[in-house]
DNA sequence: TTGGGAAGTCAACACGTGTTGGCATACGGT
DNA sequence: ACCGTATGCCAACACGTGTTGACTTCCCAA
């Protein structure tokens, strides 16, 4: 599942020469693909995001994607490869945690497109839904724990912070609602960072009756 | 766009006669189909769920299902049509116009398909996209039109109540985050109402700098 | 110079899709 | 009893998909 590749043992050895001409090297190669298939599957979701559309961006045939990642799967597999890169907050005061997380996150957001590449993969495909709830567990979940003050909250807590975060990455950059497209982060951050503190510091409410 | 029936006059004139033999009346099935469609577009998104499969679950023939609704697209057109059908808050105290939004939506979605099938088309299908967008600027912002104190700021505040409770859609529906999940609605109504309350009638922050 | 292997191309396959038109069947008014 | 018509089914179409295998071209090491 994570090694796709069926030939070619990766690095031939000698140097790889950044071809210009006909022939470019393996790596290259891979790479290219790479970076088109964040693309389009960005743009187009999985199942919309064709091979064929994917090797003509990234000037290939289609069988060579087969050839360097076996199937789509494997090439989605290796496309919504990735780190939340989520920094280490622990010298960040606990009241302004909130804000940290939500500044970091349009830092991290704006310009990549890979969020809603797996967003709009994870709506559909069994498996990036799969993917989402393992970047959720093993990352943002793991990554909250250090900021909450009781760690067996952190699951509980970590998710009503990703309702919001991807709430804001579904409506701005999913969906794109233009009032949500339209305010620039910096508008964003002050209104975000209160709700994202309270679910991370506040004391758990008591639930409504009936 | 709207009217996608080709042939078939609706309403025969004479009563249906609720058919229970083996060809039922037209609408039992138009509205099986619809049925059919609802659940399967909820499931599986607009692209995986397949006309084939919608008739095969209506016990119908796909012919059928092109012949009452055009093309899938109509078929999606109709099967997305819906209503928030957002209750009158007007009694409600301005203080606590969050909670019953919140716990409105939690009446009104849980147990019902239709917002996962929206946001799982939505997410891949740029008609899709758009239903959701004139479904936001038709319907919420026009009822946090009136919950607000000055209506110039409703799609602004709209929006930053849609990304909340839309992550609570997506989260919770679609990707099955399994927190998320557990949490019943009684304990996360106290959560989430603050924040819904806040973005309905917090004066608007300082933005941050740089 | 020559051979081996990697990089890339081409054409085709098997399959599932939305969509279409023709054909059978049962109903309901006359 | 009859016939028009609504209801439904069947077979097929044109197309786009993921995927495969054979073929060509180029580079590099003996």
């Amino acid at each position: 599942m994570t090694e796709g590749v069926p030939q070619g043992e990766r690095g031939s050895a000698a140097e790889p020469a950044a071809g210009g001409g006909r022939t470019r090297s393996s790596d290259a190669t891979r790479a290219a693909i790479l970076r088109a298939a964040r693309n389009r599957f960005a743009a187009d979701g999985y199942d919309r995001a064709t091979i064929r559309a994917i090797a003509a961006d990234a000037r290939i045939d289609p069988s060579m994607v087969m050839r360097y990642y076996g199937s789509k799967e494997g090439l989605f597999a290796a496309a919504a490869e990735f780190d939340l890169r989520l920094p280490d907050l622990s010298g960040v005061p606990t009241d302004r945690l909130g804000e940290a997380l939500v500044s970091y996150f349009f830092t991290r957001w704006e310009g990549d497109t890979t969020l809603p590449a797996l967003l709009r993969t994870a709506s559909t495909n069994p498996s990036g839904a799969e993917r989402v709830r393992q970047i959720f567990a093993t990352q943002l979940s793991a990554a909250v724990a250090r900021m909450v003050a009781d760690p067996t909250e952190a699951p509980h807590r970590a998710a009503l912070i990703a309702s919001q975060l991807l709430g804001v990455a579904l409506t701005r950059y999913v969906l794109r609602l233009p009032p949500m497209v339209d305010i620039p982060p910096t508008t964003l951050i002050p209104w975000l960072a209160p709700a994202v503190q309270r679910y991370l510091r506040d004391p758990v409410p008591t639930p409504t009756l009936g």
